[in-house]
DNA sequence: CAGTTCTGCTAAATCCTTTTAGCTAATTCG
DNA sequence: CGAATTAGCTAAAAGGATTTAGCAGAACTG
């Protein structure tokens, strides 16, 4: 009832457990035991409880953050770096994590970092440690020594798709050497003898088994040789694989007979430079696609792919950041996901139009 | 050099200021003043400044997020709420929404709050207010009351493609209702008589003024009647896009030889699943989205769409959200973006195939 | 009835930083 | 030279919730 100050009605701001506890009668210790259920330490009447409950809802109280967090020394959010939010990849990751974190309390937020304008280097955000762990997407935002350094100041880290980058930090990937291994083998099988590959960069070396790596497997099971003007770098976008699709038809006779792209994203810049350039897929050329995302199913023709478990890769990695939380050893430090190919119309070879692809595909 | 106590040294636990504090040899005021640059108000030698950043640099030492945000009652941290990760709109927006938010010392955070399982109500964790101000895009999640509340205990709120619900809360949009005029008028400037309609969800009378409405002044102005059954609800994606055009399709002799797809996203699935009929676009149907997202200029035929001022409306939004922690009076409290139409294939009446468009599309 | 055990609650410390009044020593002024 | 500034820094409070030792009274126990 009473305000705070006798003028300032305008003055809005939020109330506090001392207000709370005013109301009830009781002392503000009460309020967090009462809010909290710590019944099992200390015992509260059930009628006082009545009271204080009543009371925090007639003031519409909620306990304030940052006060919280500085006494426990936790705040219950786990932070997601991302590079960016374009990628429909990490929408069904995130919401898988999302699920997994609220089972055990904890809030997920997301951050987009590759996004971050100048010097943003997670690091400069994170340091603040407005959370209790990370989840880090996309390493190009955060040093191996950045996420050392946060792991080393008690801050739970996970990494996804790389290699950990210390003892202390978990990870959790698909085995993306698998995916590459599958992709460039359909291909193969398809009849195919002169395949690209469009990746986005080429990781520094050892940070992970990549789809390149696959790729080059496969290519020698089959005795091909390796011919690195097939295998090109390009920007993670659709725009990006539709330039890196038009470059790799303007290698004339050289010119190889499928792609497999980085991911589903840059696949459909692919389908796209192939329509312009009046190719029809999968006769002329073959498309593989990685991740198997929601677009690929959608795309004219239907896009093969390399299925992954996105939602498993969340949830392990919430399950691996709780881990770490209570500082339980980790049963396993890399955790690996298998993958799955997934035959639509983008390379023939699938149910749906069987007859010309195995043709064709050989043809050049 | 020394560390806390004697024997738990494998207890890394971060530094605080009164460690580095007693490194320089100054008092944790000190630490302060200098790290924020206080000196206007207080004046520190050079000499103890240059100390102080040496100490914090050794120490690794960053201010405590929580204690801080205690102290300061803020936290410098927005948070953007949208309904999922999916959608590549929010990507442009969020993009510009950082760039606007660092330059005034914000750092954003996401959080896709329709997937949040149970009952999570933007509010339970908002409540809690990690943040001093709050965009929300997608008022699925947050009923107006909530905001209401929220905007009362003293966060900023701004809403995004909706009316304010609350005079002390600022609302930034595109103008959907011109966005729904100008598909439906193109479409019926191309010849289309009988031209559907999907959409997400029929908003709250009153909260929007939508693409709907816009749709309904096209019809009218050009006499032509509105019919409730080419108008379809559909999930906001690409599957539910696919599936609303079926039923479209199902519709007979009462079939609509255009359709005006509520966003991009949901015109991929129009596309796909014509193509799965085996209609042509836009010989025998077409297609116009709405947002304008990269995927638009991919798919085939490319997508005919209504372009908007995404990165302007990210902007926008910080800046009104900025005017709202400043306590300055906001000059606009509704912000209304301008959208354009973008022309490409799927309606034909483009440049890339000019000649068919307008013959067919009358047919049937 | 004195002693013990519960019950039910509170006082006070704690988390870490920021902020402001004010102190001390050095400098300047008249 | 004493008084008034000024420079440079610190002490201490504040911010709001959580946590733990422990108090006061009630209920038992022998």
């Amino acid at each position: 009832m009473a305000r705070r100050g006798p003028t300032n009605a305008a003055q809005a701001s939020a109330p506090t457990s001392v207000d709370v506890a005013r109301l009830a009668g009781v002392s503000p210790a009460t309020i967090s035991l009462v809010l909290n259920g710590r019944a099992s330490k200390v015992r509260i009447s059930d009628e006082t409880r009545d009271r204080v409950i009543a009371a925090a809802a007639q003031l519409g109280y909620t306990p304030n953050h940052a006060a919280r967090s500085l006494r426990q020394r936790r705040t219950n959010i786990i932070t997601f770096v991302l590079p960016t939010l374009d990628n429909p990849y990490f929408s069904d990751v995130v919401r898988a994590a999302q699920t997994a974190a609220q089972q055990h309390g904890y809030a997920v937020s997301v951050i987009p970092a590759k996004t971050m304008p100048g010097e943003f280097h997670a690091l400069s955000f994170l340091q603040g440690a407005a959370f209790d762990g990370i989840i880090v997407a996309g390493r190009e935002n955060c040093t191996a020594a950045e996420l050392r350094q946060l792991a080393a100041r008690g801050v739970a880290v996970v990494v996804l798709q790389e290699h950990s980058p210390d003892s202390a930090i978990q990870s959790v990937s698909v085995d993306l050497e698998a995916g590459g291994y599958m992709a460039t083998r359909h291909l193969i099988d398809l009849g195919h003898r002169r395949i690209a590959h469009v990746t986005e960069k080429l990781h520094e070396p050892g940070t992970r088994r990549d789809r390149l790596d696959g790729y080059c497997r496969a290519l020698e099971e089959a005795g091909l040789t390796f011919d690195p003007s097939l295998v090109l770098t390009a920007e993670n976008t659709m725009a990006g694989g539709s330039n890196a699709t038009e470059q790799l038809l303007d290698l004339g006779a050289l010119r190889p007979t499928a792609a497999f792209m980085y991911n589903d994203q840059m696949a459909v810049g692919a389908l796209h430079a192939l329509r312009v350039r009046g190719l029809r897929v999968p006769d002329d050329f073959a498309v593989v696609g990685f991740d198997g995302v929601a677009i690929g199913q959608f795309t004219a023709p239907t896009l093969t792919t390399i299925d992954h478990p996105r939602e498993e890769l969340g949830r392990l990695a919430i399950e691996a950041l709780i881990t770490a939380f209570e500082k339980r050893p980790a049963d396993m430090r890399e955790h690996l996901l298998p993958v799955k190919l997934v035959v639509r119309e983008s390379c023939g070879g699938g149910k749906t139009s069987p007859p010309k692809a195995r043709r064709r595909a050989q043809a050049k």
